[in-house]
RNA sequence: GGACGUUUAGCUCAGCUGGUUUAGAGCAUCUGCCUUACAAGCAGAGGGUCGGCGGUUCGAAUCCGUCAACGUCCACCA
């Protein structure tokens, strides 16, 4: 016969020396070029249904890691499954310019060359970063190939190349012109190590022990006055314990009889921002301080005492500085009082000359400096250990966020927000799990402006050209896509007829990396540009986009308010959260912890099918997965099984002489109905995005039924040729097997598809269709088989309690009407029997058991240990007796037999009668047995 | 402080609209096997009052209330 021959270019010597594990590096490199090669993964608009996913773009210069993993994993899966459907599959590579964090990486190591940033120019910086890019960029792709990952390489792309950046300008300019983006002063996540803006969602909150400074404020007042004082009022010196809950005056004296207020503050380092103090009008603990001026230490500037209901009465002495510059609060506070504004920092949050003392020292060594310098000036009262949320730069790890005033460009949220919410909320949009509507909603509908300006050089640069204008007047500018098109709308301005293009400044900052992903699954269509191209109406919306949850804020949610603002139209139709892959003992995968395993070294160890395998089975939708390397050896074991069951096949000899056994027969007709039935609960899973059951599906189809079960029936005696139509039927399961395992296991399956039977060149298992399976199955016949299963099951039972070698043959009895009629030859090729006999009784020697309410019996001879069957079917009848009890209970209730459903009640009767026939059964066998 | 989620076998999880014999799977464990595809394997077995309490119902792992533990997100008192 033909078959095998290819096959046989990858045994060693012969037949019986053929590797008896699955190795996988000798095959997945083979196959991902030759589908390369074949330009199996390449999409082109066509007449077929798309499915279409983009990829979450990787930071460019990142690598793989498990969160990667698992992400790309899932996406190749759906990719592999619907292009076996028949749909035409494209999956979008790309990368991300990752700004800030990509700017901080090459700032460090030019620094590590001796080069400051800030004696570079702006295209001398650049030059570095993009030379950065290009020697790291996209070694993360590469990375996924090993993976097996189907990407239309072809299609890759970056947010910075040129028609991502040109998009990104486009529409800066349209939302501009909208009236959607405008640029203001206001207070901003400042990060001083990167010296840019963040938008709120970049800034991580972490709780932190840190402390809390008592500072006395001195009353400008003469000595020894009492204005203000009531009756009852409590006077405290420094040492004095202070009750916040107390309510009548408190107020504080030295020695000298001077009054001072105690403020209670984390950040001692800003007093020389204070520009006020702040009590609660309603505080009745400090109403003498009400319309009086205070010193602010150390500083000695007069401050006035104001009030505002925005102060916690109960918390510190209710007394509060306030530093418009410095805090989100307290700068709504300086508007509302009409405040000054002290900005005491510079860019890198060290003291500025506007703050007067500490010029030019960090803000962190200047809390612990200040806070010397208090003490010894007899201005500081206390100091508590306090438990305290400082906000982190997200992308800057270690770096404490500052909250700034300054000019920025803000993008105005409550439109887009109207626009992305209902789709989502009415389910036209879903998500998997649906858990993160919730979240969805909560967002948006408390939207705050987001901006969009970074103080950075790696980015897409702001399309604003600033006027000239006389010092101290209000900033000019326009918006526009080039500074040819700038000059024109400058020209129309009033008063600026004769301005050159040189006189334009443009604007220095950069966008928000998330300003260009959040075009993506449009961007790279080429839908801003060329809105309405063949491609974007083929491919969008796309099908489904699988990503974390953490950044459900920054980019799925704006891809959705993108998408309706540009394509009037949903980005992706399913959103599939993964949860945050793990380590076993549930702690996040972190460099720090060194707890996350390489996932490159991991592939070549366990192959990329045994890997993508490992982290497929415990990770269901949106639960976070707790990773073992166990579940890779799972994988490889599992790969190693299906190599095996191939070699088992393939190492048969086939004739045309033989006749096909009966029992062949059958199990054709049992694994065939099987395969249907497990390929149509295998579709009714994807649809619901249950993947690790799919692939348990799969995993026990193959496992269990066929190879456990199914080859087992049909395995010709050792040396003994099969026959060819079973073989012929057995090649066919083998090739469904390898469809439905494929979109898991993408490299083992193509291998072995290809050595089922000579293939033409160019011919691949992905691209075959899943849908020229069988499909019907018969559900009574299946159940014929359970129940043949349970009676083997059941004799190899006997076998082990009686220590008998499996090759050892034994008859079986059956009483009464078989159960298993029409499946005798299975029932004694699987069971190992001599023969099956119908009988009345049973033999006087023979063990017996119950499959449903047959009874079976296999005589023993003088095997039988008549004491130990009878003490096992004692408690065999207890549990029946114990059960029938409580059905009958259960029917003897007027309520149920009333009100429960007839089809429940029959059920309930059913069982009564079951279990009332098994008990006679017992009972009769016990008696026989004692006599 | 608010919202959401989780709690089922040693571990990781199913259990979808309350009823399908007294709750399932995989892994791990135990027992016996190097049986001629596979010891990365084969055959068999054990293991759970479904977080606690209360309620609704003929019937609750499933619905409701409450408490507890854990987790995530949002907001934030300096």
């Amino acid at each position: 016969m033909q078959i095998g021959l290819i096959w046989n270019n990858y045994i060693k010597q012969d037949t019986m020396s053929l590797a008896t594990t699955y190795i996988p590096s000798e095959v997945e490199e083979k196959w991902y070029e030759y589908w390369m090669k074949n330009n199996l993964f390449h999409s082109e608009p066509d007449e077929r249904e798309p499915y279409t996913i983009v990829i979450p773009p990787p930071n460019v210069t990142g690598v793989l890691h498990m969160g990667h993993m698992l992400n790309n994993t899932i996406q190749d899966i759906l990719v592999r499954h619907a292009r076996m459907q028949g749909k035409n599959a494209c999956w979008v590579p790309g990368t991300d310019h990752a700004s800030i964090a990509t700017e901080a990486k090459v700032v460090k190591k030019l620094a590590e060359q001796g080069i400051k940033k800030s004696d570079l120019t702006r295209e001398e910086f650049l030059k570095h970063a993009w030379e950065w890019t290009d020697e790291h960029g996209g070694i993360i792709l590469k990375q996924l190939r090993k993976l097996g990952a189907s990407c239309d390489w072809d299609r890759t792309s970056f947010t910075m190349d040129e028609t991502r950046s040109k998009s990104v300008i486009k529409v800066f300019c349209d939302l501009y012109n909208k009236g959607l983006i405008y640029r203001g002063l206001r207070m901003v996540n400042w990060d001083p190590k990167a010296q840019t803006a963040l938008s709120n969602e970049e800034v991580i909150y972490k709780e932190e022990k840190s402390k809390l400074y008592y500072l006395k404020y001195y009353v400008e007042e003469p000595v020894g006055s009492t204005d203000g004082e009531e009756e009852g009022a409590v006077t405290l010196g420094a040492t004095d314990a202070f009750d916040p809950t107390v309510k009548h005056q408190i107020l504080h004296r030295d020695a000298d009889g001077r009054r001072y207020a105690v403020v209670a503050t984390t950040r001692p380092e800003t007093i020389m921002g204070d520009t006020a103090m702040c009590i609660n009008p309603k505080d009745p603990k400090n109403t003498w301080l009400k319309g009086k001026k205070v010193i602010v230490p150390l500083v000695n500037r007069v401050i006035p005492v104001i009030e505002d209901r925005y102060v916690e009465i109960e918390f510190g002495t209710g007394c509060l500085k306030v530093t418009p510059a410095h805090d989100t609060n307290d700068y709504m506070l300086g508007k509302t009082h009409n405040l000054e504004t002290i900005d005491i920092f510079n860019a890198d949050a060290t003291i500025s000359e506007a703050g007067g003392l500490y010029v030019g020292m960090d803000r962190m060594d200047v809390r612990k400096q200040i806070a010397k310098d208090l003490e010894a000036a007899g201005l500081l009262e206390k100091v508590e250990d306090y438990d305290n949320k400082v906000g982190y730069s997200e992308r800057n790890a270690d770096t404490a966020v500052e909250p700034r005033l300054c000019m920025q460009w803000f993008l105005r949220m409550q439109h887009f927000a109207d626009i992305a919410l209902p789709p989502v909320m009415e389910d036209r949009l879903k998500f998997y799990p649906t858990k993160y509507k919730t979240t969805y909603n909560n967002w948006l509908a408390n939207i705050q402006d987001w901006c969009i300006s970074r103080q950075l050089w790696w980015g897409h640069r702001i399309p604003a050209y600033f006027l000239p204008v006389a010092e101290g007047a209000d900033e000019k500018f326009v918006v526009a896509e080039s500074r040819e098109e700038a000059l024109a709308l400058a020209k129309a301005i009033p008063g600026y007829e004769n301005i050159t293009a040189e006189e334009l400044r443009h604007d220095e900052d950069a966008l928000d990396t998330w300003f260009s992903s959040w075009l993506w699954p449009i961007s790279l269509f080429n839908g801003i540009l060329d809105p309405g191209n063949k491609e974007i109406s083929y491919y969008y919306p796309t099908n489904d986009l699988v990503t974390g949850p953490d950044i459900i804020f920054f980019w799925v949610a704006r891809m959705i308010m993108a998408g309706y603002e540009y394509q009037g139209d949903m980005p992706f139709r399913n959103v599939y959260f993964t949860g945050i892959v793990r380590d076993k003992l549930g702690r996040k995968m972190s460099k720090s912890l060194g707890n996350s395993p390489d996932p490159l070294d991991l592939i070549a160890r366990y192959g990329a099918d045994g890997v993508r395998m490992g982290i497929m089975l415990s990770a269901p939708a949106g639960n976070d997965i707790l990773f073992d390397e166990s579940l890779c050896e799972q994988g490889r074991n599992f790969c190693n099984k299906i190599w095996n069951a191939f070699r088992l096949v393939k190492g048969w000899n086939v004739s045309n002489e033989i006749e096909q056994p009966e029992s062949s027969k059958l199990a054709i007709r049992y694994f065939g109905d099987t395969l249907a039935k497990s390929a149509e609960l295998l579709e009714d899973q994807f649809g619901k995005y249950r993947l690790n059951e799919a692939l348990m599906n799969v995993y026990s189809l193959f496992w269990d039924e066929f190879s456990a079960w199914y080859l087992e029936m049909i395995k010709p005696a050792y040396g003994s040729p099969i026959d060819a139509a079973t073989y012929e039927a057995t090649l066919g399961f083998f090739d469904s097997l390898m469809r439905l395992l494929h979109p898991f296991m993408p490299f083992i399956t193509e291998e072995l598809w290809q050595n089922i039977m000579e293939r033409k060149d160019g011919e691949s298992l992905m691209v075959q269709s899943v849908k020229e399976l069988p499909a019907a199955y018969d559900d009574a016949f299946l159940g014929k088989i359970a129940t043949l299963k349970d009676v083997i099951g059941n004799v190899r039972a006997i076998r082990q309690q009686k220590n008998l070698s499996p090759r050892e043959p034994l008859a079986l009895q059956i009483v009464g009407e078989s159960p298993v009629a029409g499946l005798e030859c299975v029932l004694t090729k699987m069971g190992n029997l001599t023969s099956i006999d119908n009988v009345a009784t049973p033999d006087d020697t023979a063990v017996s058991f119950r499959v449903g309410t047959t009874e079976f019996a296999v005589p023993m001879g003088s095997l039988i240990d008549k004491d130990a069957e009878i003490a096992k079917m004692q408690e065999e009848l207890a549990y029946h007796e114990k059960f029938l009890k409580s059905v009958e209970a259960k029917l003897n209730n007027p309520n149920f037999v009333s009100k429960a459903p007839e089809k429940i009640i029959a059920i309930e009767r059913k069982k009564q009668s079951d279990a009332t026939e098994k008990i006679a059964m017992l009972k009769e066998s016990i008696q026989k047995l004692s006599k």
